[in-house]
DNA sequence: CAGGATCCAAGTGGATACTG
DNA sequence: CAGTATCCACTTGGATCCTG
């Protein structure tokens, strides 16, 4: 029990920078809206579905996501090779929070759009 | 009118992009979480909460999110000067999600102290 | 199909010193 | 008190080519 002499101090950070690191960078919140979206996407699919990213940021970027405990791969010992990506119950527990990120994210969009207000 | 060419395509970019634009980097969380746990926070009183935080980077991060409207900035022409920092309506509609996000975080914090369920 | 490997550019953050 | 300014290290992301 070692271990918990060290991790009180991260908490004191409190868990909003916790999350950040968890889901912050470029493309993780979008994999994460995608695949409560779908369900289940294959690696092709997301790559088609973010078309601005290039292979080697999107596996990174599964890798830690699936690291993280957020997302679940599943690969299909088959030729050619099959994998699938979908949340899991950890990553569900975001969804509610992506949703609402969106919908500001929308309402901001359009706000920048139209700003006939001021 | 020829702004409405350029921006649909951001917009299918998804608004979580847009979003984590605005409030991702390493402090833009914290800031927000702690502006809205005291309502309006000094410079200095923000300096001593996140006490990793340098002065380039807090000034930097402040800058960032009053240009996007999140915060306010209140500038008292005194000596010594006073500015005081508190949300904006745009970021006060946040605050649900940082709640969210930091309930979330720290019941994951809570996991990684206790791995007894697996 | 689903990556892995390598090399490089840009961005992000830190240390330190200074100022109205 | 509330910042600026400068220089530097590290991290993140992109381009390109290759593979089981």
């Amino acid at each position: 029990m070692k271990i918990k002499s060290e991790i009180p101090e991260c908490i004191k950070k409190c868990g909003v920078e916790y999350a950040f690191k968890r889901i912050g960078g470029k493309y993780k919140g979008r994999i994460l809206w995608h695949l409560s979206l779908k369900t289940v996407l294959r690696y092709g699919e997301l790559s088609r579905t973010l078309p601005d990213i290039t292979t080697k940021m999107l596996t990174q970027t599964l890798r830690e996501l699936e690291d993280d405990k957020l997302i679940i791969r599943k690969m299909y010992h088959e030729v050619p090779p099959k994998v699938e990506y979908s949340l899991s119950d950890t990553g569900l527990e975001l969804i509610p929070f992506i949703n609402y990120l969106h919908n500001w994210g929308q309402k901001q969009l359009e706000n920048e759009l139209l700003p006939n207000e001021h």
